[in-house]
DNA sequence: ACCATGACGTTTC
DNA sequence: CGAAACGCCATGG
């Protein structure tokens, strides 16, 4: 391991998800600073799959609500189990009322200086 | 140093 | 309004 700055950037925040709260890779990479690099932010997520972070990655959807990285679990529909014990309701892989559960790391962390 | 890839997002057609 | 293309940028080969 070296020193994924970016990668930790990305671990700090969505690890800081709340139970019941889903965000978009958007947000957590505008949080970071990163702004433009969302892609980078489920790459980001893709190590914590492989590595088994404390990053619950199933609470990270895209900007749509929809379960992109579902096939990145167990390949499966383990994500979507998830996010209903969460109380979450998923539905052919999108969350439904997204904008009520969505957790937004910029305002909730104050990143807004 | 260059090319290819990807759990996204926005713009354009 | 729906689909496609482009952009962005870090990681790996």
């Amino acid at each position: 391991m070296d020193e994924p700055s970016f990668f930790d950037r990305v671990y700090q925040v969505a690890s800081q998800i709340p139970y019941g709260r889903v965000t978009s890779y958007g947000a957590i990479a505008k949080a970071i600073g990163a702004g433009k690099s969302a892609r980078m932010v489920g790459y980001a997520m893709n190590n914590v799959n492989a590595q088994s972070l404390d990053v619950p990655a199933h609470r990270v959807l895209n900007r749509n609500g929809v379960l992109t990285g579902k096939h990145h679990f167990n390949g499966t529909n383990l994500m979507q189990q998830l996010l209903e014990s969460e109380g979450i309701i998923v539905e052919e892989n999108q969350v439904q009322n997204f904008s009520k559960i969505f957790w937004d790391p910029m305002i909730e962390l104050n990143l807004y200086e």
